[in-house]
DNA sequence: AACAACTTGTTCAACTTTCAACTAATTGAT
DNA sequence: ATCAATTAGTTGAAAGTTGAACAAGTTGTT
């Protein structure tokens, strides 16, 4: 991020657009935390539990459930400690690969997001999806697909100007 | 948010504009988030720092602050602490009422944001706002505007509702 | 004037996240 | 076969965040 040249600062509508952003993403991340609070769960817990539950055998390696949640490998680590106290998942050792665990959902997990899913959508669509018309919805897709299409082809880049 | 009626699934144009917009959310975050640290900062102190220096008098309430800024009153506090450690920010007492304090930019936090600044606006049109059209830009000024202004609504009528 | 209700901002303790260090197993090159 | 390099995952300490409790000041009502 080294800068030589004149800033160029963003105009009227470039801001707007920034701004507006930042500020509903915030406040709509927020929002759908508080909405997810009754089920003592966070959105990134969440987001554990629906890869999981949708994994063959609704079972998973650490690493790959690591990379999907988009949690660090840290991170998912002290997570699972926690989930793995509530009873809703258990670690497998992976006989595969003897470095690895299998991150395993019980059924008493399986249970919690069954009853915490329709209530999360619930609130995605209220608080964000039944607020687009179909047009926007596409819009959204789109515009967001490519953004995270160009922080991979940029992430690439960085890499290898190292 | 408690359901009485099938729930309502997401059908497929409406997952993919909410996995799009999250993934990319998370992702475009970290990014910034990353670009940033090169200059001791975080988005969310960058965002308390660029507020500060909007201000008149480059001069703010705490809690008019930790509002324009969306952090809990507590989190401000202790970011407060930590910036004004190093020099950055400096609390001073309300004479107009005394129970507040004003939180003051100081030089050195003044000449570490001019710094900090020209970098992060190119980081945020490089990962964002330069990967969109202007009509791509004005949608999501649209979108997002519409969305904070509706979860403003939701939060009153949930006020209000108990 | 009295006092309840509210607001400002901080603090403490519990919890969460990050970062670097670490063990153990696997891969790849010679 | 050996051994350096890489990968999987965990850990512990430090830093950050949350939420409730709190002191102190202000406002509004009677």
């Amino acid at each position: 991020m080294a800068k030589k040249s004149a800033p160029r600062w963003l105009n009227n509508r470039e801001m707007k657009a920034w701004r507006a952003y930042i500020i509903a993403s915030r406040r709509l991340l927020d929002a759908l935390d508080a909405d997810l609070d009754g089920h003592d769960l966070t959105m990134a817990d969440y987001e554990v539990m629906a890869q999981l539950s949708d994994a063959p055998g609704r079972r998973m390696r650490m690493s790959e459930l690591a990379e999907v949640a988009m949690l660090s490998k840290s991170r998912l680590s002290h997570r699972m400690k926690v989930m793995e106290k509530a009873g809703w998942v258990r670690r497998e050792e992976c006989v595969e690969d003897r470095r690895g665990y299998w991150a395993v959902m019980t059924d008493k997990g399986w249970k919690a997001i069954v009853v915490a899913a329709p209530s999360h959508v619930e609130s995605v669509r209220k608080r964000l999806i039944d607020q687009l018309s179909v047009k926007e919805q596409e819009a959204l897709a789109e515009i967001f697909g490519h953004v995270t299409e160009e922080l991979r082809n940029q992430f690439i880049e960085e890499s290898n100007n190292n």
